[in-house]
DNA sequence: TGCCAGGCCCTCTTTAGGGCCTT
């Protein structure tokens, strides 16, 4: 896939964006032609506590989060690194809130479709032993990108299964002109019949 | 006060339930 997008990943106090839970960090990879070429990462603070379970989980500590610069200070930020490029997530429903919540609380309306590799990699790899991020990166051998549960080693296993997920229509369905519309597209179709419609769209391409 | 996600997907389904995935 050639074209440009930013693929997204947030460290979060929570499961819920609202008053007390905020996102911790946020990580950004710019993946084009395949590569990630330009990255954002930072930690924020939005003045919430980070429970002891998920300090664990991420590594992200209240200490780090009191150094941290201000929630919006890095958000705007992060929405001027993005701007109109599309973007991608790794279950995007879960980036996709926080977001828009956290763009909200600056007065910035999301543009943009998410597309999420765990809808896509749910139809594109059922072959796989689970859809979980960090699976996904070792069953495909795909690069080792740094700690897990930190946002722009999270950000960049996604963009790198993006690619991968990319490589795989080329490489299967032969389809000329993989973009992100494509992708959001392929995500509506149910899995039980996302088969089907790629052998349609592929039978209406033109041979390559 | 007490509770606390929610969308997707499969199946022993559709008048429902439970697992997956994100922190």
């Amino acid at each position: 896939m050639r074209q440009r997008v930013a693929v997204i990943d947030f460290e979060t106090n929570g499961i819920t964006p609202g008053r007390d839970c905020r996102a911790t960090e946020i990580g950004v990879a710019m993946v084009e032609d395949g590569r990630v070429v330009d990255r954002f990462q930072s930690l924020m603070n939005a003045g919430v506590w980070v429970p002891p379970m998920i300090e664990r989980l991420t590594g992200i500590s209240n200490a780090m989060l009191k150094a941290a610069p201000p929630a919006c200070e890095v958000m705007a930020e992060a929405a001027r690194f993005v701007g109109d490029t599309p973007l991608a997530a790794h279950n995007a429903s879960f980036d996709r809130k926080f977001w828009d919540h956290e763009l909200s609380l600056l007065g910035i309306a999301r543009r943009q479709d998410f597309a999420c590799t765990l809808l896509l990699s749910r139809r594109l790899l059922p072959q796989a032993p689970d859809h979980k991020l960090g699976t996904l990166t070792r069953w495909a051998k795909l690069p080792d990108t740094g700690r897990a549960h930190r946002a722009l080693a999270d950000a960049e296993m996604a963009a790198n299964l993006l690619t991968l997920l990319g490589d795989t229509l080329s490489s299967q369905y032969r389809l000329p002109d993989i973009d992100h519309a494509l992708l959001c597209k392929l995500q509506t179709v149910t899995a039980a019949k996302i088969k089907p419609y790629l052998l349609e769209l592929q039978a209406q391409c033109p041979a390559v």
